[in-house]
DNA sequence: ATCATTTTGAGAGAGCTTATCAATTTCAAT
DNA sequence: ATTGAAATTGATAAGCTCTCTCAAAATGAT
């Protein structure tokens, strides 16, 4: 942990406070852990910990990474029949370009998109909360 | 059916023989219902054509859907848990917005937002194939 | 240190979708 | 029209991802 996550130690200790949570020795690892990820399933998560923690539990996972959901650390985004969890604390909202030929996946940010969406949203009488844009296709690479 | 479908009956059958499959009863009366909704589980399918066969399986549903999806009739989205299947035969492509208050569905096309998703694809090496924009929030009716 | 409360781990269970396979149907070739 | 190889169906089992259950363990306010 040492001293790299420490505003996302932070925010998440703050959640516990407020919810009458406690901070137990594996909220703490799966923090430390997600955090190194941009994106990432439970069950990934899983496997990449038994390493330093054998009887750490698939079930504690999914409610970690749930718990960060609420915490407003993590986001999660259904891919195919798959959750992935996105690291949101420190990176802000983005968008993501996906290759269909190898499964690479790029980030993006674009506040003109952002803004027609608002747009639209208004047009048609609603307030967006979230949203999520997936643009799939193929990268240089896989495209020949 | 009658004649109000005939297009799309034409791009299965195009679809069938260039693969090798066959036009069954289930097939056609699977399309003709679900051209007749917007977007739809094949659950709902399920129970829906259970009057007009009751023996209609429900995998059956799910085969003929993601058969839909080959052809180019239909779109598989996945909504938390579920799938649902977009009629994009004749409506071209749509984007959504969703309502997280009461589960309302509006559908919207942007010119502007899709050339600015092709220049992001452009810049980053990407040629796009798909996309899919969903937009959450809440409908004027449940905001208050 | 105590103890009420929360959390964990392991496995059972739930929800959605796909695989299996014998029986049936389709359709191209007689 | 009949035949027969190949595809499809229906029923159900199986698979996959995720959540629930509950006894045992850990947390943290006192």
């Amino acid at each position: 942990m040492a001293n790299t996550h420490v505003k996302e130690m932070q925010a998440l200790k703050e959640h516990l406070g407020k919810h009458q949570l406690k901070l137990t020795r594996q909220r703490e690892l799966i923090l430390s852990a997600f955090l190194r990820q941009e994106h990432i399933t439970a069950e990934a998560m899983y496997h990449q910990l038994a390493k330093s923690d054998p009887h750490l539990g698939l079930a504690t996972i999914y409610r970690t990474l749930n718990l960060f959901c609420d915490a407003g650390l993590a986001q999660a985004r259904h891919f195919g029949s798959q959750t992935k969890y996105d690291n949101v604390s420190h990176k802000g909202h983005h968008d993501h370009l996906i290759c269909t030929g190898c499964e690479k996946i790029v980030e993006f940010e674009n506040e003109e998109i952002e803004r027609l969406q608002e747009e639209v949203a208004t047009k048609n009488g609603f307030t967006i909360n979230t949203h999520r844009l997936e643009l799939y296709g193929l990268c240089s690479r896989c495209r020949h």
